[in-house]
DNA sequence: TGTACATCAGTGAACGCGCGTTCACTGATGTAC
DNA sequence: TGTACATCAGTGAACGCGCGTTCACTGATGTAC
């Protein structure tokens, strides 16, 4: 009785193999979002989504480690390029800071298979860490950009702003990763606002 | 070559299995630090560290999920113990909230297996949520008593002292569980303070 | 225009593994007579 | 004080399961002559 997905799926032309490798991503990370964790998500469960066998799989990754890096890489450009989007669309530098936290919030709430094995999970970079090469690196550094322009408008006190951006993702990323792990707590429905404004006034340089 | 643990480990006399039930306790929770996580912890490497087989665990408890229950209980019970020996040595009550949160993170930080099964793992509380039957509940309690007492002294807003409980909640949670699944990013030092300290500047009443 | 061939996306069956758990059992120990 | 017995902590072997992965293969498709 297993269902074979889209079972009538033909068989991918000669040079676009890449197609089946995109609908390999697509399914994983649906299936991570469905079911929320990566222990859910076994190669069988992706095949089967994608309307393939597993053993085809391999044909376009290395193994399930290699599939669950490019997902993350994938999800963590996706992630960056709506806090950007968040942030443009606000002047002031504090605002658009918040934006980018409330941003990051929902996109964890909404995502959250892929934001527990992203960032709940076991470790993925296992070397010592290189900020360009990590995957995400870039996100991070557009928050640290995001906090200097805080403290170049003279809205924060002179923090450090790779550390304060630190601050704020473990801040975050705490809204939003007990959320995800106690959903039957009785969280207050402006929990991140809360959260977040309280931490930036405390961040606000007194005038 | 596996080491039988300490293998000539004597049976029990009568009255006394409760004394191999706190062991498996013991090394339950111990495999847990020192594994960083629950799936590294199987019944057959508890039983081994106790020097028992595997069968015998389930004469002290009904199947896994039970005994990861109980190690839940405890712990949380151990936590809540000391964040309230750490506020009890400070008379101001944000300096006592304060050492709360330090306190949170600090045995997060070395009870790392432990932590994660508490409070990164699956959901462990499956029904609607009722505060005074979840484990944990009372440190809550306690944490939400702190804050009541900085807003009638005066030094915080008139903030809701659960939804910030919540909140402060979340923050420390945060630091926590953020240095726990990214171990190589450069966190500052100071994290903890630096983010508890913005937090509760935030919601200090502006005098 | 027709045919032989190399390519390569995808298959079917099987592998070894570690897991949680069950079952019938053993044998030391405290207790009743 | 001695013996039969019930209790029960712990054992050894095995179960079924789902997992990631490998292997030899098939067969449609584009290409070269």
């Amino acid at each position: 009785m297993s269902t074979t997905g889209s079972s009538a799926r033909p068989r991918a032309p000669r040079g676009e193999g890449d197609r089946t490798r995109e609908e390999i991503l697509d399914a994983t990370e649906r299936l991570l979002i469905e079911a929320g964790s990566e222990d859910a998500v076994s190669i069988r469960a992706i095949g089967d989504a994608v309307g393939v066998t597993p053993p085809s799989i391999y044909r376009h990754f290395e193994d399930k480690d290699a599939l669950m890096l490019a997902v993350c890489v994938r999800h963590f450009a996706r992630m960056d390029a709506r806090s950007e989007a968040a942030a443009a669309e606000v002047d002031d530098p504090v605002a658009a800071l918040r934006a980018r936290g409330l941003a990051y919030v929902k996109d964890g709430l909404q995502n959250p298979g892929t934001y527990r094995f992203l960032f709940m999970g076991g470790v993925h970079v296992r070397d010592d860490f290189e900020l360009e090469r990590m995957p995400g690196s870039e996100a991070f550094i557009h928050l640290v950009d995001a906090v200097e322009r805080c403290v170049e408008a003279g809205a924060f006190r002179r923090v450090d702003a790779f550390e304060t951006a630190a601050g704020l993702w473990t801040v975050v990323h705490g809204v939003t990763s007990l959320q995800l792990s106690h959903p039957h707590f009785p969280w207050p429905e402006d929990l991140a606002e809360q959260v977040i404004d309280a931490q930036l006034r405390g961040l606000t340089a007194e005038d």
